[in-house]
DNA sequence: TAGCTGATTATGTAATACTTAATGACGGCT
DNA sequence: AGCCGTCATTAAGTATTACATAATCAGCTA
């Protein structure tokens, strides 16, 4: 039995198709050129001939990098390398249907995280505007009565902290996350009902306001409470 | 000329080939038939001949599922569904040399974002396997004489930090940051030379070997305090 | 029963041909 | 001379065919 185990480990041989050989290989040769975006590189019929397979093997793996974003491609121009969008990859995979529960969970930790360490972000670039906004988000999350519209205030309430952090890549991030996020919320919900921290968002915008960056960590953390106790 | 940015803005136009139109069809085949992973998908002559294109086309979409580990495939068996690695994608585009300047910066800063975030998985997770092991770390870093033992000792500490949270994905996601960091910080390194913030990695150990879960967050800002500053 | 053999099946690879869009050059027109 | 339309060219996108390879199964034989 440990025998067959052990066997598994070993691996169901790492079987590299000519495809997979070309993308590293392409790989590789962005890298060592080190090629900037909107350079062109070589046509599918050069990079075929060259690795000594057909173009339709190159193909694939041309179209796995410009899924990534990593090149374009027009005809006749032929193709250029372009600024992949860092989190692109991560969307292409993230569906709360097919993630498996156990990550789901850790992908939510991760939000508790960031919320946590967010605030050096949020008082060096918070502004006017931003804070209004929070304010405003706050005024509608009192005057709610249904659990419909509070929901929706606590998502605007905490993607406002995201834009105000002003990190396009964490923002991003957090927008690729959200539908997790909500999936795992509803699963909570059904557990405890909505059980609020001891520290609303109206308390927090109160800190925001403040010059007091250490009062915000802890804050929060009181704030996310109800859902770090189900760690 | 605010025509032309007019123009520019309505954007290359989207074009899209039939491969990506059958990557997307396959993605929601997957997820409206809830497909989990280990069963079974249609073999790449029926969904070409289902979706009336070649079966070329059907594979470069097959070819670029199959990158992100959401399908396995051997041959005979036809292909199946697999729990594909959340991390995966990101890992994919994430290479220090072609990301631009400011991504890599704001990848830095969410580093710094989970790092002062991480407390409450710490303190729940926590070992005193894991808490031997910073001490070692610590001491190898107080013995050290040349700057490199000291880099190492940095990173291995705070990789440890991110082993101690208990979360799998939070490790691969700092895993595969880890090479953009490096790059950061060599960058920042030639700006100051080195300053430490005023809260030592002893000091961290310290609080961690305690109770007070409130003492971290702002312990761990005043060690990064000097990255802090560059925001 | 065990094991060999060959048929079958689905993916992997190659080669060819055609379509389409973008580019540029040529040549004619005003 | 400068503009414009036409056409050839190029490289990507798509389709088709054929074959290689590996895994599986059924049937046959010892």
């Amino acid at each position: 039995m440990s025998i067959e185990k052990d066997l598994f480990k070993l691996k169901p041989i790492a079987y590299t198709t000519m495809a997979d050989q070309v993308e590293t290989h392409l790989r590789e040769y962005i890298i060592k050129r080190s090629i900037k975006p909107g350079d062109p590189i070589p046509k599918e019929t050069e990079i075929a001939q060259a690795l000594g397979v057909s173009r339709n093997v190159v193909r694939e793996a041309l179209s796995r990098l410009r899924m990534l974003g990593m090149i374009e491609s027009r005809k006749k121009r032929g193709m250029i390398l372009t600024q992949p969008d860092v989190m692109k990859g991560l969307e292409l995979i993230i569906h709360p249907t097919i993630l498996d529960e156990n990550v789901r969970k850790e992908l939510f930790e991760l939000r508790l995280v960031l919320e946590v360490g967010l605030g050096d972000l949020l008082f060096r670039r918070k502004s006017e505007e931003h804070l209004k906004k929070l304010d405003a988000i706050v005024e509608r999350e009192q005057k709610a009565t249904t659990q419909i519209e509070r929901i929706r205030c606590e998502i605007d309430f905490h993607s406002t902290l995201y834009d105000m952090a002003g990190n396009e890549t964490l923002k991003r991030f957090q927008d690729i996350l959200m539908p997790v996020f909500e999936y795992v919320v509803e699963y909570e919900s059904k557990l405890d009902h909505t059980s609020v921290g001891s520290v609303t968002h109206a308390d927090l915008v109160k800190i925001l306001y403040g010059n007091n960056s250490e009062a915000y960590p802890n804050a929060m953390r009181k704030h996310l409470m109800p859902h770090l106790e189900h760690l």
